[in-house]
DNA sequence: GTAGAACTTGACACCGATGTGAGATTCAAG
DNA sequence: CTTGAATCTCACATCGGTGTCAAGTTCTAC
């Protein structure tokens, strides 16, 4: 598919498709003319990095990190190497960090949302 | 107490904690001389503040919210405008949707985590 | 008094994914 | 062909909390 229809798809716009492209995270067939020519797993690969970068990984870590991860479509997943687990660990730490930091502040507002309800 | 041990004890820079006075977010008395000085409470403040501004909102939306907090010495709180509560209702469903995401890439890590483990 | 730590204001830099615009080329349908 | 939509590359801007450095002032303990 082209690069339109994968940025609909995904909701990702087409200028961060690119970016992802000059980053090693997704790559794409091309057309006799230059244009890009995405296969479908393409979607769901999208959707996954643009959730890693909402987690707060940089470029770098989200490329050693994709081929690790097991395709939708149960193809070979390689292995995180020592290094790589120790950084990946190191993440994981800071999302969870990060999870319960959002779940008090949802808590805040939810509190000021009702109390402002209810009066 | 001054803005050393607000810092020490908040985990929060001094640059920062500057900054939340420009924004209106952290108010401080002032010695003879000029220096701040900072009430007990301000210590909870600050780490309120921390927790609004890793959850993705600005200054100005900290600004309008810290006021219809309820203050942990349960002192008199503003209730929030119908224009603030909307506004806070679209970041609360915000925080949810980037909560789910977390949980998702933290799900991705620890998959890719545990397979290197086993291997 | 005096030395050194702590504090003050002000200015500049940064990060890095994403927005945006220009100008040129390709694709697809009539 | 032709024409308009879609895509290409390249370059520059943005956002905003935070880091950092400089030069000057205040505080505190001796």
């Amino acid at each position: 598919m082209r690069i339109g229809e994968l940025a609909r798809r995904t909701g990702v716009s087409e200028r961060s498709l690119r970016y992802y492209e000059t980053q090693g995270l997704l790559a794409a067939e091309r057309t006799p003319g230059g244009h890009r020519d995405y296969p479908e797993p393409a979607v769901d690969r999208v959707i996954r990095i643009q959730e890693l970068y909402a987690a707060g990984l940089h470029s770098e870590k989200i490329r050693q990190l994709l081929p690790c991860m097991r395709d939708q479509d149960g193809g070979p997943s390689a292995i995180a190497t020592p290094r790589l687990v120790e950084d990946l660990t190191a993440e994981r730490d800071r999302i969870d960090r990060m999870i319960a930091d959002l779940v008090r502040s949802r808590d805040t507002l939810d509190e000021v949302i009702r109390t402002a309800r209810d009066s």
